[in-house]
DNA sequence: CTCATAATTTAGTCTAGCTTAATAATTGGA
DNA sequence: TCCAATTATTAAGCTAGACTAAATTATGAG
């Protein structure tokens, strides 16, 4: 017997692998043996060993020296671990008090050891939700997931209202700091001004007392937004 | 780096070990090999092999040929995981709409994944319970458990005022089945009969329309009572 | 006290998943 | 077109934790 999980036999490796293959792919393209290895930090032998194992499962293609593409079975694992971690961060958010900027670690821990009735009894008391609490989308359990159409908000033109919708969950800091600011999915603010050259980008909040605030290139990126309206000059 | 878990840097295996060791000391003396293997399913070499690998980092002490008992530290390691283990069943009965029958197994897997603040986050919007939901007592964060002074139903006298306290987790269907008689912890009943070798034990509840039930001794020794008053006749 | 049986440990394998070192394929620039 | 740099793979080896088969120790009955 293997060291599985949560019920579905696979191993918590193997879960991870998915999960970051299915990431990667999303970003465009087939996953490289060198993006997977970093993503799961680990050395990228260990990727070739593990992508060899899961394309014997069925679970991916590989290509050799050109990467790996999931299955349907490959995908459908991968969007049930993203479904999992995505519930969990939404209960443990709202049901226990965790911060926004903390539940990412407790979810990537628990999302190999809940039983698939434990998360749907979550997301039942949940309501149901659709989105995480950074504003990710939740796989449905027949594994739809909405592709929201949001740029970063280094692309969104000055002059025009948006919505801040999504943030990485991955970086607790980062995640604290747009907190601070008065950032949270849900909020609306107005583009005023943006540096050339990788420069900062100036917003005015919409709600509490229309706050400017300056945002670094660095962290506009990582904000990706819903165009409401773009303002005609 | 190893497999482990919960942020105390013990592997699953670990845990599990430590856990049954635990459970078997409790039940008198040290614990044999033939017994840890028993409890986990594992073949009797496996474990010679673990307890050599716990023994080394402290966790125990073994005489060869004799058993093994738990150090300070093996003890203080295995009363967190029944902590975790108790608080995780009682949050999912009362949170989360599980039957005590099926919340031992959930309650397993997640016990060696959860952080200890998601454990203390659960007691507190529990209270901090001081039972489980089968009656067992769950250990303080500091390692200390009531050992409650209880008789097995085959040892309550005839004629004497009793109440259910504790029951075992492990058997779901032992749990379905006096959970069907009207029998939970809490529940008070007079000892009407008993019958010799090894015979069924016949009790009348107290609440709920005095109903007599008859228990076969089987399963009457695993339910551990409190013996409020004995008729003196 | 001795011997058969039961319990335990040792010896030798296996697998998953990781490592580093060495080899091979791909790609972009001159 | 060819070579250097990048990227990927193979090779060899490690650890935890399981297994079976064989050897050892303990125990209880005569």
């Amino acid at each position: 017997m293997i060291a599985d999980t949560s019920s579905t036999g696979y191993s918590k490796s193997t879960e991870d692998y998915l999960k970051a293959i299915y990431r990667l792919e999303s970003h465009g393209g087939p996953a490289q043996t060198s993006a997977i290895a970093e993503a799961l930090d680990i050395a990228p032998p260990s990727v070739s060993g593990m992508v060899k194992r899961l394309s014997e499962s069925g679970l991916l293609e590989h290509v050799p020296y050109r990467g790996v593409q999931l299955t349907r079975a490959g995908r459908r694992a991968a969007l049930r671990m993203v479904r999992r971690h995505r519930i969990l961060e939404t209960y443990l958010t709202s049901k226990l008090g965790y911060d926004w900027d903390s539940v990412h670690e407790e979810a990537e821990r628990l999302e190999h050891a809940v039983s698939d009735e434990l998360i749907e009894r979550m997301a039942l008391a949940l309501g149901n939700p659709r989105y995480d609490p950074h504003g990710a989308p939740i796989p449905t359990v027949d594994g739809d997931i909405e592709q929201p159409d949001l740029l970063s908000l280094t692309e969104v033109p000055v002059g025009a209202t948006a919505e801040l919708r999504m943030v990485s969950d991955k970086d607790s800091e980062l995640l604290r700091f747009i907190a601070s600011l008065g950032l949270r999915p849900g909020v609306g603010f107005e583009v005023v001004g943006r540096q050339p050259f990788r420069g900062p980008v100036t917003i005015r909040l919409l709600d509490s007392g229309k706050k400017e605030q300056v945002i670094g290139y660095e962290l506009a990126q990582a904000l990706q937004c819903d165009v409401l309206d773009k303002e005609v000059g």
